[in-house]
DNA sequence: TAGATGACTAATA
DNA sequence: CTATTAGCCATCT
C-alpha cells in the first residue's frame, strides 16, 4: 500500500495558504490520472486531523462540499483562516491560491 | 481474473 | 453557467 502512504505524504507537504487539486496530488504520487483514488485515499482519512484535506479541491476551484470532513462551512472557515480567499460558492482561485509542488 | 465502485477530469451540448 | 458522457486508475468483492 505504498499510493495511499504517498498521497497522504503530498497533502501533507501543502503548505498553509495553498491549495491542490485532486490532479497535483496525482501527479505528485506518479499518477497523473489518479485522482480519484486520491480523493478514495482521503476518504479513508487514516490520520484525520493531520491530513490537511480542506487544502485539496477539484480541478475546477470548487472545495469538496458535500464530502467535507465537519461541514462546506468550517472548511471554508479553515481555508480563510489559512489564508486562502473562498468565494460564497466555495470556489478559489486556483491562479492564486494553486499549489505548484513547490514553495 | 473479472466486474463494480468512487472526495476526479475533460470534453461536449 | 449547468448537465451529461466518457475515460482513467487503484482497491474491493
Amino acid at each position: 500500500m505504498g499510493f495511499f502512504e504517498e498521497v497522504y505524504k503530498a497533502v501533507k507537504q501543502i503548505p498553509k495558504g495553498k491549495v491542490a487539486t485532486y490532479g497535483d496530488i496525482a501527479r505528485a504520487v506518479g499518477s497523473p490520472r489518479a485522482s480519484r483514488q486520491v480523493g478514495w485515499a482521503l476518504h479513508c482519512n487514516p490520520e484525520f486531523g493531520v491530513i490537511p484535506c480542506h487544502r485539496v479541491i477539484f480541478s475546477n476551484g470548487s472545495v469538496c462540499t458535500g464530502f467535507a470532513f465537519g461541514g462546506k462551512e468550517v472548511q471554508k472557515a479553515m481555508l480563510e483562516e489559512e489564508g486562502v480567499e473562498v468565494s460564497e460558492d466555495f470556489k478559489i482561485d486556483l491562479k492564486k491560491y494553486r499549489w505548484r509542488g513547490e514553495e
